[in-house]
This record gives C-alpha cells, structure tokens and sequence, in this order.
DNA sequence: TAGATTGTTAATCGATTAACAATC
DNA sequence: TAGATTGTTAATCGATTAACAATC
C-alpha cells in the first residue's frame, strides 16, 4: 500500500483525536462522526482507512480500540526514533516541552545550540550541546530526525551538517527553505507564512477557499 | 483573480526569501533560480507570480524589487491586522517573539491565559490578560485574528469564545481540529503529526513521495 | 425485512508540469 | 541574428467527492 503524506498526517489526526480527545465510553464511531469531528468529508474518512487493512462493520461503524491499533500499526512500524532540537531558543525550547512524550515512539535525545551559555545544561528536559558537537552526538546517539529552529541565515549551513552527520529525517521551522540530497526526508513548517495566509484570507472573502465543513450525501 | 491558498502561501516565501535572504546586489532573478532556492519547479514559479500583474522580461528574468512591490500589493491589500496570541504557554510564548515584527502588517497586541500569575503582565513584549477579558480586549482593540496555543482540550471553548468576541482569523495549534462558522478564517498546524509524518517517511522509503527538486526542461 | 453504513469504483476537481510560441 | 527566457495553454497527475452495490 502506497500512503501519501495527506493521508498519513490524517491518520496520525484521527489517532490523536479518538486516544486523547474522545469519550472513554464511546467503542465505535461512523464515518461521518469522524468527519464531523475532523471537519472532513465522509468519503474521505472511508477512503484514508481502507490502507489500514482494517474494516468496519455496516450499521455498527468503526471499533474504536481496533481503528487505532491498526492506525499504529501502519504508523509506528517504523519503531524509537531519536530526535534532536537544533537551535535552542524560544522556538526550539517550546518545542523541546511541546513535542516531548507525545508519542512513545519519538524521544528527543538531545539539543544543540550555538550559545555556549547553553551548552552542557540540562533545556527544558533535554540535554544541550554546543553546536560543534552535532556530528558526535548524533552518531553517538543513533539521532534520525532533526526539528530545525536556527536563524534562517544558517538554516543551509546547520542543514548540511546535520545531514553529514546522519539525519534521515527533517523537520524545519527555519524561515529559508532548504535543500537536502535525495533519501533524506524534509518536512518544512513556515510559521510566519502560515500566519500571513490566515490573515490575507481574513479580510479577502472574495479570495477565500471555500469551507470544508461537509456531511456526507 | 482568485487566489489559492497554497499559491498565496508561497508568495508569502518568495517574498521573505527574496528581501530576507537573498544577496542585495542582485537586482534580477529567473524563474529557474527562484526554483532552486525554493525547490520548486520553474513552471510552478512562472505560473504563481501570474496572478501578480507582473511581467518579467525574457532574458531578463524578474525585477526583484518590483516583484516584492507586486506581492506587497497582493498580500498585504488587507492592512494592519492586530493579533492575539491565546493560551500563553511555552509555545504561545514563543510564537509571540518568533512572529512578532516579522511583518509590518501584523500585530501581536495580546496575549490571553487562564493562569492569574500571567495576567496584567507584560510577556514577552506582549500585555498578557486573563481569559475572562477575551471578549473585552478583542474588541477594545479590534483583534481581527486569534493564535490558539491553548490544550486541546479547552480549544473548541476557547474557539467559541472568540468567534463571538468578533475574531474572524485563527491559526490553530492546538491538537485538536476546531470547528468554526462560516466566515471565520480557519489554518491549522498539527506540530504533533508533522513529527509523525518526518518519521514514517524517514524508515519508510518505499512509501516516501517522491523528491520535489527540478530544473526545467 | 428495511434502513443505515460500509468498501470501492468512477467522476470530478484542482494543482502541477510540460510544451511552445512570443519576445527580448 | 541566435539563444534564452518569458507567459500561457494543454496535458498530466493526484486528491477529493459522489455514487452505489454489498451487507449487517
């Protein structure tokens, strides 16, 4: 089965939605429930589930315990990731707190920075390195995944060394896009960008896209 | 002309790239380096600044202080917008120094919290009020767009509550999808299952989407 | 049984890419 | 002029939605 990237962050959405936001005592859902709650349409709920190789049942809908099982199945079957924070201020250490034991399966092992103030202190849970020592480190701790908070002036440069050192996996809050070589996977988040689409949208009706809100037939 | 909301978003990159990282002796660029940087294609590129009402010259390629005027024109049509950071956690924080000043047009003029030790305190650089006064502050001082920081599990209160205070724009990053009226301008960024998403691609090659770096012809 | 909901296919929609005449 | 680059159209690709037979 072919996942694309839409489907697989819905998956880890609805995951997110039925083990931590749901009511204990609810074991099945509908499609159109989902949807409701996900602000999507039906279809596509049933769509984005069949590659689980898990199937509801007509009339009693989805069983809760199983959906998400198999949600892990297909998600997690990557097993411990570590990840490191690059660049440690507010963004990067707000992150560090946000991120932490959300899932069992991403454990932030390090941070690294270039403030030597920084370096050899414990950050918000989280071990802080100079800068110098991102190539050790990583390769000393098996680090796979690097979330990305440096100026974006030096976003290339802490990039490139990152992916030296043996980062498979990026995910990058700098506000430059940048260019890793093939078999790295890249994830950009520009933040700024996102606050200026709600913004043009906010007062440009005419412009906006339609909404989303859909019930099925 | 209507614009899309990925188009839209990409504007906004090519423009801070361009005034924010790019050489200033440069006066010109083609859609072809435009499409390196960005790692983009330069169809893509070409097809997006369309909308702009702006032409580049063949040979020439694009005025870059022109093209950053026309985006400016596009973008920013919709003014000063004031901005609320709410829930003033460890990311609300950040997010308030990481996007403040980036964009002239937008604000952060307030933050909320339900913890009375933040209230009537300056937070980083932002007056910080209890969530009582949402509906008070907002429109005291005309918040036109609402960043929600709050714990999912209050989020969709917390939503209400500024819809009918007369928010009309809310970048969501709460773990949580919210549902809002129609008319309200809604963005969400799940930082949770963007995480996810690095890390299925990063062991997962066989299912990786394929690489996004192309030249033209 | 009758009615509601599923899985899946076909149709639609939108976004990206390729191609190329125009043009500097 | 010749060659490179543009704007724009047509072709392709991928994602979403609609429709409906299967089925509980």
């Amino acid at each position: 089965m072919n996942i694309s990237t839409k489907v697989m962050g819905r998956l880890a959405r609805y995951r997110a939605l039925l083990t931590d936001y749901f009511p204990k005592e609810k074991t099945h859902i509908f499609s159109h429930d989902l949807a409701a709650m996900m602000g999507l349409s039906a279809s596509q709920i049933r769509r984005d589930l069949m590659c689980l190789g898990y199937f509801g049942v007509p009339r009693y809908g989805y069983e809760i315990s199983e959906l998400v099982k198999h949600i892990n199945n297909v998600l997690d079957a990557s097993k411990l990731h570590h990840v490191a924070v690059v660049g440690a201020g507010n963004l990067g250490r707000a992150l560090m707190t946000f991120l932490e034991s959300r899932r069992a399966t991403l454990k932030i092992v390090a941070a690294f920075d270039d403030d030597p103030d920084k370096a050899n202190r414990v950050l918000n849970g989280v071990p802080c390195f100079h800068m110098d020592l991102v190539e050790e480190v990583v390769k000393r701790d098996d680090i796979r995944i690097a979330i990305l908070c440096v100026p974006g002036a030096v976003a290339q440069r802490v990039t490139d060394l990152l992916v030296k050192s043996g980062v498979k996996g990026i995910l990058n809050f700098a506000p430059v896009p940048i260019r890793i070589p093939v078999g790295v996977v890249l994830e950009e988040i520009d933040l700024t960008s996102a606050l200026e689409r709600v913004a043009f949208f906010t007062n440009n009706r005419a412009n906006a896209p339609k909404e989303k809100r859909h019930a099925d037939r």
